[in-house]
DNA sequence: GGCGAAATTGGTAACGTTTCCAAAATTCTT
DNA sequence: AAGAATTTTGGAAACGTTACCAATTTCGCC
């Protein structure tokens, strides 16, 4: 592979200037910077990455963790990370979550191996994460930014999405519609988004007069499979229900499966 | 952030038998290694990626490139790269298709925003590169590897599967059924993939003595969209058919959709 | 205890950039 | 035309590591 000297010996100028003319930064004769140009097209010449990331401490890369890379809500998050940062040409390197242990050790082993590769930045996508975990990592804490979480030290560097609000949102949802029969699919009882989304959820019922006591909730995992067994386990507990609400869409799209296999119609009967 | 010198100084130990417990290359008594380790927790020191890759020139990251991110095709892919690579101590560099322009000139906008990062190797998921492409990235080519596609230049690094055999296999699934109407939604007419699975397919159906010029095929574009539209269309091209052979999962369920919101029950009068 | 062999150690020279500073060349001003 | 001001240029030093070589220490053996 070329190097700066290589362009700068066959242009007949200084490796200063060489540099200058790679980097845009610094004045050059219009002359000169034609010839190193020529230089660099001549020998392929491509810039060792490494090499400048050393003397300016910038990797330009920024790590991207994410828990899982499946379902429909990680995936188009990570597709938006994409875009933005190469657009501003910055790579992404990625960690996913092993699927080994519980969530918070999986996100901060995918942390510290993103923390390994001296990124500039690193972006969470986990809400398992706790003050001591920020505290672990030292200095690091200032390059971290968490995405649906918010922990108080690092509060100005969270951003969510309200799931309070989103439940009562679909709560609303369904009563235009004169629903009063209501049955629910929660996601995992530990998960944050969940219970914020159930509560707000229920909240609004409430509201409405609703006795959310008597509303069937049944605890699945936000994956299809759970969505299906519950929906199957709510018509088999011959609860009557007008509408449903699933904590997520993994689990809508499985409850959606169970009715169409067992003749219930959608929309109709639910 | 704390340096190899320092962890040397503070060990009270040269500079190259730092390095030699922290690389674990060559050997070091069990003494000094153990006054090393122990400054390099003090200072809480992690080697510099940057800097190690300058000298060796391995800089244990695999650039991966994928078409999109969306769907159940390459993000599987993507997934079972990545935990390989973890698990080999890699990182995993990402870029996807832009979105803008043919699947070939993305594909190589993706491979070059991937090599001017120096990674060790390459990882295409793509069957649009020619071997013009491959002669244009002149010496990197040697540590390029395709997915799903074939090229003589370099056809030992390249890795498919079999899209043909893959298409045989779906029309013996459903001879063995007894199936003899059936229908074709097909991806894009220009896609390898598509060509070799619709030849298979058809291959097949003809050596069970089955008129393959008779068969309703309808070209569509690989999404659930274009399958819902596309078995809409058969169903209104009154054409009689016990069974449809789909060009990709995508679409199958794209069909199955528009099959269940018309009332045509699958499994049953499909 | 002394010798040779082997193991351990320290430090210099890369690696390919950027950043600076001083020197040289050019332009402007009078 | 001379001097001052400005622009352009070249090259040394630094970034943090590894690789190598030479020097030192340790060990085994008679």
């Amino acid at each position: 592979m070329a190097t700066i000297n290589d362009v700068a010996r066959l242009a007949g100028v200084g490796l200063g200037t060489a540099s200058r003319v790679i980097s845009g930064k610094g004045a050059v004769s219009a002359k000169t910077a034609e010839r190193v140009r020529r230089a660099i097209d001549e020998l392929k010449y491509r810039p060792s990455h490494a090499a400048r990331t050393l003397p300016t401490g910038a990797s330009h890369m920024i790590g991207v963790y994410i828990p899982l890379l499946k379902g429909s809500f990680y995936t188009p998050i990570l597709n938006i990370i994409h875009t933005e940062l190469r657009a501003n040409g910055q790579n992404m390197v990625v960690a996913f979550g092993s699927g080994n242990g519980d969530a918070r050790k999986q996100a901060m082993e995918g942390l510290e191996f993103l923390i390994e590769r001296g990124c500039d930045g690193y972006l969470l996508v986990s809400d398992a994460l706790t003050e001591d975990d920020i505290t672990a990592i030292g200095a690091q804490a200032s390059r971290l930014v968490l995405l649906n979480h918010s922990l108080k030290s690092i509060h100005n560097q969270c951003f969510s999405a309200d799931h309070y609000a989103g439940g009562r949102l679909a709560a609303q949802a369904l009563l235009e519609m004169k629903h009063r029969r209501i049955a629910v699919i929660a996601g995992f009882a530990t998960s944050r988004d969940n219970v914020a989304r159930i509560n707000g959820f229920m909240h609004e019922l409430g509201l409405a007069g609703i006795d959310v006591d008597a509303i069937p909730v049944i605890d699945s995992d936000f994956s299809p499979e759970g969505g299906w067994n519950s929906a199957a386990a709510l018509i088999a507990s011959k609860h009557k229900f007008t509408a449903l609400f699933c904590a997520n869409d993994e689990m809508g799209v499985g409850a959606l499966s169970y009715f169409q296999q067992a003749g219930i119609a959608v929309p109709g009967r639910i």
